[in-house]
DNA sequence: TTTTTCCTCACACAATTATGTGAGGCCGCT
DNA sequence: AGCGGCCTCACATAATTGTGTGAGGAAAAA
């Protein structure tokens, strides 16, 4: 039996839905909510598998619910539900923990079989929505694995300890070598990756993916 | 008729890949390579619609090559062939301007109809791999609006200066108020962010997405 | 073997950043 | 009228960063 929360701000989809989900002996939908809060609120009493949500809400909306749950309920399952086409943000739903995406108007198979994948822990995607989250991804053309400088080992050593915020005194103690040689190499990358300081650098760096581990 | 190119360094598969393609009679294979550099080689001389790129190759592989392709000849379609699983690296494919990305072991027919898809612009994504993309997705968790503390406008001001690598003297005259100014929103903001520098608070900022305008 | 690349370090100086403390004016809300 | 948040600025000082120049040694490439 996968307990199952509801939270929608329409009234009426959400009745909808439910009465569909109930015909579904695996199903069981142990509590509606209509906006995020009142999911939250929701959760301190009930024990739930899967989380449908609606991606526009009042008070509290679909992308900020689902910090709050995966920081609180990390192994809630959660499934977001949306009328069509907020293209942009499908990536950022991911990122954030969501397990899934559908559209509303799937159908009542399709629904239902979504569900049941996000509780075995399997990513669903509406078959529709894969171009989406493909442009929305194209939009940032980030990494220019060929353009990028010939960084040295030593040099992406000294680079990702700028990034933890260590001043050069620090690297260098962690490097086991003078300041005079962290300094030299900041130079280079400076040098190299065409920056005037290291807020530039990390910048770059960022963009090209260095600091990615 | 679409004109393709194919590139694979195992010859046996591109003669393979080759006779499918060729049995449908909108498609014509104009040449065939065997690395990014004979692709960029070959694309000197020949007209091309669609290249069939495959991921891992030497001298210059996959993603090199899309780079270099894209740079050169924008509306060429690039769609990957790979054999499996190398999925992190699939939305790095996308950002860097891929069409789409097929398995080897795709049916014939999905072949066919994913280069003709691809040719009228349209992403193409063997549906294996969907969930692939979004695991690699999920990996990087960022951006928690809720958790982002207040941020003041003028705040933002100077931070969006910095990271253009404005020093503190520069920000001032171009906000038309005093360096000391400028130092206390500084200060602010790090006490704010949580940070003990400049990169720090960048790397935040970035991470926050305050910076995407 | 010669050349190039990379890593190392020194010394010095200017420029910038970071920190601490205190404070006046403006605006919106109660 | 009073309070809190925001923006403004001053003064001072320590800490760090950025820049210029020169150079030795080891390892890899030509």
């Amino acid at each position: 039996m996968i307990r199952l929360l509801l939270a929608d701000d329409h009234l009426i989809l959400l009745h909808g839905i439910r009465a569909i989900l109930e015909s579904d002996p695996e199903l069981e939908v142990v509590g509606t909510a209509s906006n995020g809060l009142e999911v939250l609120e929701a959760l301190k009493s009930i024990e739930v598998d899967v989380l449908l949500l609606d991606l526009q809400m009042p008070e509290m909306d679909g992308l900020e619910t689902i910090i709050h749950v995966k920081k609180s309920y990390p192994n809630i399952r959660i499934l977001m539900l949306t009328t069509n086409d907020e293209g942009s943000i499908i990536t950022t739903i991911f990122k954030n923990g969501a397990t899934g995406y559908l559209l509303k108007n799937s159908s009542q198979e399709i629904l239902i079989q979504g569900i049941k994948d996000a509780f075995a822990g399997k990513k669903v995607l509406s078959p529709h929505l894969t171009e989406k989250m493909i442009n929305s991804l194209s939009d940032k053309p980030k990494s220019l694995p060929g353009l990028t400088p010939r960084i040295t080992s030593r040099e992406l050593d000294v680079l990702k300890l700028i990034a933890k915020q260590l001043t050069t005194q620090q690297i260098a103690d962690e490097l086991f070598v003078s300041t005079n040689t962290v300094a030299t190499h900041k130079r280079n990358l400076f040098v190299k990756m065409d920056v005037t300081n290291s807020v530039g650098m990390i910048r770059k760096a960022m963009d090209w993916g260095l600091l990615d581990d």
